[in-house]
RNA sequence: GGCCCGUUCGUCUAGGGGUUAGGACAUCAGAUUUUCAUUCUGGUAACAGGGGUUCGAUUCCCCUACGGGCUACCA
């Protein structure tokens, strides 16, 4: 088996890129053979600079590797189509000369004018087809002494697709199935252009032909051109090695209506690109996931289950359980909403699987950015106090905020509600427990003193947990209070409790 | 507009001629946690509509509606 992704270099490559590369990839590996990355950049108006790169780091930090490509080479190189722009006209020029294509001289404007006059004239859609193509400029409607004459003097031209009349194409598709399609409802297309570069449809029968490209995985985008892409095949003699086709289901904005765009992510606030994109025009950065703090397999086990499933209840997947139970057969028809929310969840379920021990580094760069020190055995003992609390490692920065910084203000839902009665006097009187404790300082020892002073009150301490909380980290939440007191040390927890006995109301 | 593809809880989906239509996320409630979170238990919630075929259709067929894609010398 062999497969190709073949991305645009027109930008950063999206979701949608990545679940198409990730499909290819997870049944190559399944089924065994090859893995190639064609960059299809016959459009050079609008080539992005970085987009290659960056396609193949995104793609990268997710886990896919390809065996042959730009960045790797191979026996079917070059591996990017402007690199393999002589060899096409070649092909074109075949299909001229077997009477499958011909040339077309028309203008810009010319088409423009045609496809007006039909539009005027109740044509639902109008098309370079074989009923227009007669009155239009081509070597079918020219007298051959002009068509020569204006091929020697220079004039530019097009090769267009002879689309035949009145067939019936059929496409298996390994998705959906068989699907019809007449060819009355197709046009001629342009197959190479007047600059010289082919067309995409010329371009990736062609590559797939010369690289032996046995299956065909792309976006549900490209079934509509399918069809020309088989008679490209059956025109070229090509139709024995023609390989199979899969067309996947795209994905869909997470609300609303219509496909996924950049767009989305901006709006809802969430990254939206694997890793972090800059405009090389405005130098406007793009956040990613990678960036944000995602882990690639909650990304990857995400996306692979966008359109995909395993028949059974299971959802968390590692790559190579991926590879193991992927198969086009349980890829689903319809387009699947991109939901943010799910994302969340399998980071939240990679993370809670992780030791402690690979949480220390990722942590303590988080810490140093931030200027906060601590020694080892305290952030060892703090990260499995916060792990449950956070969805990313980054997380981490907000959940220990109150360990570093003193509390600057108070949550006021809470002072509005645990601060009174006999709070005050029992944290006065918790004060001096702590100050004058003789015992080592403790998770233990911090709790059994509050409860003793609670009770001295007549309170239960379960009512004044939350305004203990509230006085030594200014917060309504957190881990559990008395670990983290006794790993904040006595002395800063007393200095806390004092700075809140004296900022906040008495009684 | 034309052509093509699709349509099961809010979302991702399983299922498939006779099922209490299953799971997960989200959401809600209860329990535990002396607080919040975690955890556990439970709940709300779906076969787009109309015709066929059939003893029986959510499942098969047709139509309609809705959604999506394509309709460039872009991929």
């Amino acid at each position: 088996m062999r497969v190709r992704f073949a991305p645009s270099p027109t930008g950063p490559l999206h979701p949608g890129g990545v679940r198409t590369a990730l499909f290819n990839y997870l049944l190559v590996r399944k089924m065994g053979g090859q893995l190639v990355l064609r960059i299809e950049d016959t459009d050079q108006t609008r080539f992005v600079p970085g987009a290659e790169e960056f396609i193949i780091e995104s793609l990268s930090w997710c886990g896919i590797e390809f065996d042959e490509g730009v960045h790797k080479g191979g026996p079917y190189g070059p591996y990017r189509q402007s690199e393999r722009k002589a060899m096409y006209r070649q092909y074109a020029m075949q299909l001229v000369e077997s009477g499958h294509a011909y040339y077309a001289f028309d203008t810009e404007k010319e088409l423009d004018t045609m496809r007006e006059q039909f539009k005027a004239s109740g044509v639902a859609s109008p098309q370079y087809n074989a009923i227009s193509r007669v009155r239009m400029k081509n070597s079918l409607s020219l007298p051959s002494d002009e068509v020569a004459r204006r091929l020697e003097t220079g004039e530019p031209y097009v090769i267009r697709f002879k689309m035949p009349r009145g067939r019936e194409v059929r496409v298996q598709d390994r998705i959906r199935g068989l699907v019809v399609v007449q060819t009355a409802q197709l046009d001629d297309k342009v197959l190479f252009k007047s600059d010289g570069m082919p067309t995409y449809h010329l371009a990736n029968v062609v590559d797939d032909r010369l690289m032996q490209i046995t299956h065909v995985i792309r976006g549900e985008e490209w079934l509509p051109s399918t069809p020309l892409h088989v008679l490209l095949y059956e025109a070229f003699g090509w139709l024995e090695t023609m390989p199979e086709f899969a067309h996947l289901p795209l994905l869909l904005k997470p609300d609303g209506d219509g496909k996924l765009s950049k767009r989305d992510g901006d709006r809802l606030g969430l990254p939206f690109y694997a890793t972090e994109w800059t405009n090389p025009e405005t130098g406007e950065k793009m956040p990613g996931y990678r960036e944000a703090g995602y882990f690639p397999e909650a990304y990857v086990n995400f996306l692979a289950l966008l359109g995909w499933n395993p028949g059974d209840n299971r959802e968390i997947f590692g790559m190579d359980e991926l590879i193991q139970a992927f198969g086009l057969e349980r890829v689903n028809k319809h387009g699947a909403r991109y939901d943010f929310t799910k994302l969340q969840w399998f980071n939240q379920q990679y993370l809670r699987s992780r030791s402690v021990d690979s949480l220390m580094e990722p942590c303590s760069q988080l810490l140093i950015q931030k200027g906060w020190e601590l020694e080892d055995s305290i952030l060892r003992a703090l990260i499995p106090l916060v792990m449950d609390r956070m969805v990313l490692v980054s997380d981490f920065i907000q959940e220990v905020r109150s360990f570093f910084e003193e509390p600057e203000s108070y949550d006021e839902t809470v002072v509005a509600k645990k601060w009174g009665g006999v709070f005050p006097a029992v944290l006065e009187d918790l004060i001096r427990c702590y100050e004058s404790l003789h015992e080592d300082w403790s998770g233990t020892t911090a709790e059994a003193l509050f409860k003793e002073a609670a009770a001295r009150q007549g309170a239960s301490p379960g009512s004044l947990l939350q305004g203990l909380r509230l006085a030594v980290t200014g917060q309504a939440s957190g881990p559990a209070l008395f670990d983290w007191m006794s790993l904040r040390g006595r002395s800063a927890c007393v200095a806390r409790l004092r700075r809140a006995a004296s900022t906040l109301p008495t009684g």
